[in-house]
DNA sequence: AATGAGGACTTAC
DNA sequence: GTAAGTCCTCATT
């Protein structure tokens, strides 16, 4: 169970698994957070589709953020919901006295909660594919676990940690508390706990979505778990293929790498270490830098795969066959 | 000092 | 055999 300490935005998954809370942090936590995508990053990626309901959702969130978390929980239960869309039932209970409108701010609420976890399944895929691991934390071997923790703590920059966790399989790792991972990593424990809650939930999703009981999904949720049913299968990849993944993602990689001209197929490699401590942790090459990565490149050169724009670039490199 | 082009050899699958 | 990884030289920015 989390730590009080850590203020929560309550911007859950449908009924949170053994009691978990939203893996977000609060605006405050998020400041040493580097990165971690927090629910107004996750909601910016809507603001096309409900702008409306996003600027709705912004106002209750950050209600929600100053709230106290027992404070919200007693409010629930005095709501009378138990097993609950927590930021729902939050809302339900500060909004008391406004039942006309509740019910449509609801299926608003759920409805972008809906398109949140849609993102964060989408990122989960992704992560899976680039790391070559199941989406299922408890299935990672000590090696799959070690993957994770070196690919997290490099892609949102928290200092290095790798060793604090040495040895321990995806399981162990699901069943240390917050505390534990505080005590084993003290800068940035509590960031990898919550990191990986949002995995554990995932992956609970996906369960709760199986085929065997499915009696109570709503509507909605069937494309999330197809989402999260869709095989993260691990297969060789190739570089050009990691490349592309890592843009198909600027939310997460764009500050390392990013489209010039996207229907070119023209990109630019903005950080160079750090796509190739990315890749070297997806090819367990804990040698690899920039140097070799861009020698692999101009192999594909002479493949018609990749090749240096008509205007060339430093660090830019253009796909022949843009999608 | 970092990046770019390629040759030559090795390694992993 | 293929796709990279490693190492290296020399040129360019």
């Amino acid at each position: 169970m989390s730590s009080p300490s850590r203020p929560h935005i309550y911007v859950d998954v449908p009924a949170f698994p053994h009691g978990h809370l939203s893996p977000y942090s609060a605006e405050e936590h998020l400041k040493t957070l580097y990165g971690f995508p927090s629910m107004p990053e996750y909601l910016s990626r809507f603001d096309m589709l409900v702008s409306e309901d996003t600027a709705w959702i912004m106002r209750k969130t950050e209600t929600f953020t100053s709230m106290d978390r027992d404070v919200e929980l007693r409010q629930c239960k005095e709501a009378g919901q138990d097993s609950v869309i927590d930021s729902t039932a939050g809302h339900r209970a500060q909004c008391v006295g406004l039942s006309g409108q509740t019910d449509m701010e609801d299926r608003c609420l759920e409805q972008v909660q809906s398109l949140v976890l849609d993102e964060v399944l989408k990122d989960i895929e992704t992560a899976c594919k680039l790391l070559n691991i199941t989406p299922d934390p408890t299935e990672w071997s000590s090696g799959h676990a070690q993957k994770w923790l070196l690919w997290t703590e490099h892609l949102y920059r928290l200092p290095q940690v790798g060793k604090a966790f040495q040895h321990l399989s995806g399981s162990d790792l699901c069943v240390m508390s917050e505390e534990e991972f505080r005590q084993r990593c003290s800068p940035c424990g509590d960031v990898l706990f919550a990191h990986l809650d949002i995995w554990k939930t995932a992956a609970w999703m996906k369960d709760r979505c199986s085929p065997e009981n499915n009696t109570f999904i709503g509507a909605g949720t069937d494309e999330l778990c197809a989402e999260a049913d869709s095989s993260c299968s691990g297969q060789p990849i190739h570089l050009w293929q990691f490349l592309r993944e890592l843009l198909l993602k600027p939310h997460n990689y764009g500050r390392s790498i990013r489209w010039l001209n996207k229907e070119k197929g023209i990109f630019k490699i903005e950080d160079s270490a750090h796509v190739a401590k990315l890749w070297g942790i997806r090819k367990n090459r804990p040698a690899m830098n920039y140097d070799k990565l861009s020698r692999s490149i101009r192999q594909y050169y002479k493949k018609g795969i990749i090749k240096k724009p008509d205007v060339s670039q430093r660090l830019v490199y253009q796909f022949v066959h843009p999608v």
